[in-house]
DNA sequence: AACATCTATCGTACATTTGCGATAAAGAAT
DNA sequence: ATTCTTTATCGCAAATGTACGATAGATGTT
């Protein structure tokens, strides 16, 4: 990418909207997502028992999905609770049904 | 990635979503789309004159585009026209709104 | 204090994405 | 046949994404 310093300006439903996208397009974020749409919560360790892949990639894509805002994660030592974050999750799901008319 | 050739399995449904996704997960693949969604059609040198991408760029966008079947294109010598693919927009849409429940 | 449990982060390797300019390809017009 | 217009593709560079094992950090338990 040889355009990092110029940034391309978009509109900001637009820029919202491919982010939200983004932290979407890949299966395991999908199934980690629709894994607490189900329970509303889970722990990290319920995940990585689920998921076919390995605890510190799990972490990772949680991370990722935080940093959208679709989840938010709460202590409860020694484990960490993750739930949707019912109002970021609104922002998504009202873009997307815009979007798509 | 070095799972390279042992393949994660997710359902199909999962899969396909995070396909979607994916796509739209670029500003200027939204933006296409949000232009095509008004003109129901266009040509790639409309497209061109909009974005603030390289002809080339817009290129490659536009092939991610109809690689998931988003869009899709038809030749008017010299030009191309491009249109949104109904089927799989409502294919998308659905997996979308079902999704965000 | 030492230990066990759970999760995040680091370091690494490789794949994919994004962007550009240059060039090729396909068809229309002269 | 040559030229013009339009779009796709190639080759490259840089950034980002995905995955792992190993390790660190935080907290509860012994």
């Amino acid at each position: 990418m040889k355009r990092s310093l110029e940034y391309i300006e978009y509109k900001k439903d637009t820029e919202a909207l491919a982010k939200f996208a983004k932290a979407l397009g890949h299966p395991t974020r999908i199934a980690i997502l629709k894994h607490l749409e189900n329970q509303s919560c889970c722990f990290t360790g319920d995940l990585v028992d689920v998921l076919p892949i390995s605890q510190s990639t799990v972490s990772q894509h949680l991370k990722e999905l935080k940093n959208v805002g679709l989840i938010q994660g709460e202590l409860k030592p020694p484990k960490i609770k993750y739930c949707i974050n019912q109002e970021k999750w609104n922002i998504a799901k009202t873009l997307f049904q815009q979007f798509f008319n």
